[in-house]
RNA sequence: GGUCGAGUAGCUCAGUCGGCAGAGCACACGCCUGAAAAGCGUGGGGUCACCGGAUCGACGCCGGUCCCGGCCA
């Protein structure tokens, strides 16, 4: 694969499952000094800038750290690193805010450009598969049409699902097979996308399964299951007593209402059963831990696909096990 | 000790009159274009507690053993 050799400034996605760590070494990375191809010191004049070593921003692409006052639960980087190192894609709405994909990546186009712009290089911090890949190959996104959207999603309640099926199919046969029959929600989406745009939604670009050479050195942090599976479990008892139920409670208090997507917060929603008397602590707490390891195997079955990416086993100590292997990738 | 009920997939449980062993969840694998921490699909898995018996044929019927739970002593 012809990846164009890496500059000072050519982004880094760290990638991975949640607690993996990729926070911490996409942290480390920003805060080490690390081993750069271009001479530093010496005041040569280089030319074009090359003599210095960028300063790191980082770039959170999570679909979680979106919403402001979701910390504990999101794993949002603290306060503390925020200050050392500039952080994007945090914060961006109140829970009571419905967000979605095209929100995200016009913010996170807009904090690439800046940075470049600062002559400084982008970390970013890949959580969510379908947001990063906004990012590393830009697509042409369809639009949304919400009465549309609205009139399709009223009527996939009361009429079977085939139909509907068959009726993209008439439309745009191509997308139609792309889709198991049975996936309501996809077909909805692109007889959306259909009618509304009056254009087949497989016209839109080529789908998420090409793999172009792209410039960002992509790393991925790779866990044995079973090990990364304790983690998440010592995870998530450390939010519980790091307050994540009074986080819950106080946000509740603030916004009674959350937004469909803001709701779908692992560690929250099942807090919010809990507290509407749903299930025992404790079972709510069993379910955030399952659930979790559940998202994470499908977050490693999202990035492994993608050949671009190279993977580094970690075994135990994820900013000591990655830090020396990425610093030889961007020399 | 007596008595009643139970023992079937990793877990919770269905299984009609004796005729190829089932579901949900879990797990593995795949998909993913404005909900993506969401959504959808596919698959592997069994000494039917154990031993014996009757039967062409037993998860099922008969006898015994073990184990669990309730009740009575």
């Amino acid at each position: 694969m012809a990846t164009p050799a890496p500059s000072s400034l050519t982004p880094i996605v760290v990638l991975g499952p949640t607690a993996s760590g990729k926070s911490d070494v996409a942290m480390a990375l920003a805060t080490t000094p690390t081993p750069t191809p271009t001479p530093t010191n010496f005041g040569t004049s280089a030319g074009l800038g090359t003599g210095v070593v960028p300063k790191f921003e980082v770039v959170a692409v999570d679909a979680m750290q979106v919403y402001r006052g979701m910390d504990i639960g999101t794993a949002k980087p603290t306060e503390h690193d925020r200050a050392v190192v500039p952080h994007h894609g945090l914060d961006l709405v109140d829970p009571d805010h419905d967000f979605a994909v095209a929100e995200f990546t016009a913010v996170g186009i807009a904090a690439l450009g800046d940075i470049v712009a600062r002559r400084h290089r982008a970390v970013l911090v890949g959580g969510t598969g379908l947001y990063l890949r906004t990012l590393t190959d830009p697509m042409d996104m369809p639009g949304s049409w919400p009465e549309v959207r609205a009139e399709l999603e009223r009527r996939a309640e009361v009429e079977p699902i085939a139909e509907i099926h068959a009726e993209l199919a008439a439309l745009d046969p191509l997308a139609a097979s792309r889709m198991e029959p049975s996936n309501t929600r996809r077909i909805v989406r692109a007889l959306e996308v259909c009618i509304g745009s009056g254009r087949p939604f497989s016209s839109f670009g080529p789908g998420l399964q090409a793999y172009p050479p792209v410039e960002f050195v992509q790393v991925g942090l790779r866990w044995e299951r079973p090990v990364l599976a304790r983690r998440i479990e010592q995870r998530v008892h450390r939010m519980m007593g790091e307050g994540l139920l009074d986080e819950v409670t106080g946000l509740l208090d603030r916004f009674p209402h959350w937004s469909r997507t803001a709701r779908q917060a692992l560690g929250y929603k099942e807090l919010v059963d809990h507290l509407e008397g749903e299930a025992s602590l404790d079972e709510a707490v069993a379910t955030i831990v399952l659930r979790t390891r559940q998202f994470a195997v499908r977050q490693e079955r999202w990035f492994r696909r993608d050949p671009r990416v190279q993977w580094i086993d970690i075994h135990d100590d994820p900013v000591a096990e990655a830090l020396p292997v990425i610093g030889t990738l961007l020399s």
